[in-house]
DNA sequence: TGTACATCAGTGAACGCGCGTTCACTGATGTAC
DNA sequence: TGTACATCAGTGAACGCGCGTTCACTGATGTAC
């Protein structure tokens, strides 16, 4: 029952974008809108869960892509692998990744349980930097990081992949930034009319991240 | 009037994000909401006003900070200018930022007389290029576009940089989406919690940026 | 200087619609003895 | 096998609020003669 609320509300997404409308909701069930109460306890957290689940779809499709690479030193192949998975998945769910990605909804702030599920596919890609890094098959940059931001990458770093270099955590976070920003990018609309090439373009931006990166 | 309206319309998008109310920005004016009718005919038309007021700033402030820059030679230095820039201006005024590299807004549809207002920041980057490459200062990759990618590249360069090889056209558009991914991503809240050096983080990923094109 | 008229910014009521949330309730189902 | 009771999913009415847009109108200002 609240997975079925779930996916008409998921459909619903697609149109009314986040300012998703209960009555709405329980109209296309067939039910009165306050029956709606007895599953989520307001709007807020029937799109907390909604935020929930897209992000770990997502984070499962990255794992799977990157899983699905077999040569687990082709540190490029997986790279696009994931890159690919994230964009796919958002391609085919463009108002899920609005909802986790967009601009942030007026009036709603993300409660904490979201953060685990939102770390999954950043986790993804920082494994290719922290696997490359223990078998040496990645360039560790030559960057002056600023002390501030030195010590941030130090902390992040700690709390994920303790081995790993910041300067080369760093390139992990630049790495799916863009990622998320090509994306983004195309996703929004900032594509149309000037790039029609899409799936090559998105490997062209793989490709050239990863070479930013030092990814071998 | 008309200006006034705009303004006030601005202050509700930062708390109302894009389901702005024309109600409400009456009532801010101490006037009725029909009066309205007689400077914009409908909301969505306020709506594309602002959109094309928030192009044309972010431009302005892109074109002003890459002038800024006495040494035209200076390509890396004229990036990070014109970067800083677009993120002042979005950390400025954030709604605004929101409205024009968000996620589309449900049942809007932006006209085509925002295209014009919305290429003037792009088209800052990719002068530093067309610069760049005409003065030899900038490393012309080896990399080869998929022929399709290639073509949409060679047509929408023929629009903008005539001169420009297609490859550095492409390495001109990554910057441009690297910079709207930065961007994007700290306004939306993906940073928080995670890294707080924000400015020195910035900086850094242009110089990365400037590396992977060429920018000397 | 004074009158007649046109312009036009802003009013106020109304239409028809939407929303989230509460609350007392019905009525079917399941459980315990 | 039958009765009494508890559980609990879903109802329906209501509260109090919001919205965009239309339309006939008022009343001040400016213009022309």
């Amino acid at each position: 029952m609240v997975t079925e609320i779930k996916t008409v509300a998921r459909r619903h997404l697609a149109t009314d974008g986040a300012n998703l409308s209960l009555r709405a909701v329980a109209r296309d069930m067939g039910m009165v809108s306050s029956a709606l109460y007895r599953y989520f306890a307001s709007r807020d957290d029937l799109l907390t869960a909604l935020i929930i689940d897209a992000y770990n779809a997502l984070g499962g499709a990255a794992e799977k892509a990157d899983a699905g690479v077999t040569d687990r030193g082709d540190l490029r192949g997986r790279l696009l692998a994931v890159g690919r998975a994230a964009r796919n998945w958002a391609l085919a769910t463009p108002s899920e990744y609005a909802l986790i990605f967009g601009s942030p909804v007026p009036g709603y702030a993300a409660p904490a349980d979201t953060i685990v599920a939102a770390q999954r596919t950043p986790d993804v890609l920082l494994a290719i930097f922290a696997d490359g890094f223990a078998a040496g098959l990645l360039r560790v940059p030559v960057v002056d990081l600023a002390p501030a931001l030195h010590a941030d990458m130090v902390a992040a770093r700690d709390a994920v992949a303790p081995s790993l270099p910041p300067e080369v955590f760093a390139h992990g976070t630049i790495a799916w930034i863009h990622l998320f920003g090509a994306v983004s990018f195309e996703l929004f609309g900032q594509l149309n009319n000037v790039i029609d090439a899409r799936d090559e373009y998105f490997d062209y931006q793989m490709g050239q991240i990863a070479d930013l990166v030092g990814l071998e």
